[in-house]
DNA sequence: CTGATGACGGTGC
DNA sequence: GGCACCGCCATCA
């Protein structure tokens, strides 16, 4: 359970909520989570366990890529066998494989506010 | 309590 | 495209 009252639980639900074959940035979680920042995005996943059930692996940096880390490749074939595909520079075309994001009915679940909301995603790559 | 650290992002050059 | 900073804030020694 994590201290920051819940902070780690948000991330962890919204990550959840992304689809096989689709990545997010943690720029894109942090947004939508307030309170955090990406570097707590990323200490979010650092801190699951093997036998999670968050698909850590969809969560890439605002690059495109894989950070590199023990453990990237592993990180990579996982997306790749969702059908994610890799340039030949080790980046993913985030128009093809972007996250749409939560949806409204999230936003209507959360409370949080749809303006930002449409606003956000509208600045999201792709 | 204080300082260091980090799966990052944005800005400026 | 790359690189160097700075800001961010939960965790930990």
């Amino acid at each position: 359970m994590p201290a920051g009252g819940g902070l780690f639980a948000a991330i962890h639900d919204l990550v959840r909520m992304i689809p096989p074959g689709q990545v997010a940035s943690y720029g894109m979680i942090s947004t939508l989570v307030p309170g955090s920042t990406p570097r707590i995005v990323g200490f979010a996943m650092n801190g699951l366990p093997t036998d999670t059930d968050v698909p850590w692996q969809r969560v890439i940096n605002a690059s495109g890529g894989i950070s590199p880390r023990p453990g990237s490749e592993r990180q990579r074939i996982a997306l790749e066998a969702e059908g994610v595909e890799f340039s030949k520079s080790g980046k993913v075309d985030w128009k093809k494989v972007a996250w749409e994001g939560p949806g409204p009915d999230w936003c209507e679940a959360t409370g949080f506010d749809m303006v930002d909301y449409m606003s956000i995603i509208r600045h999201w790559p792709g």
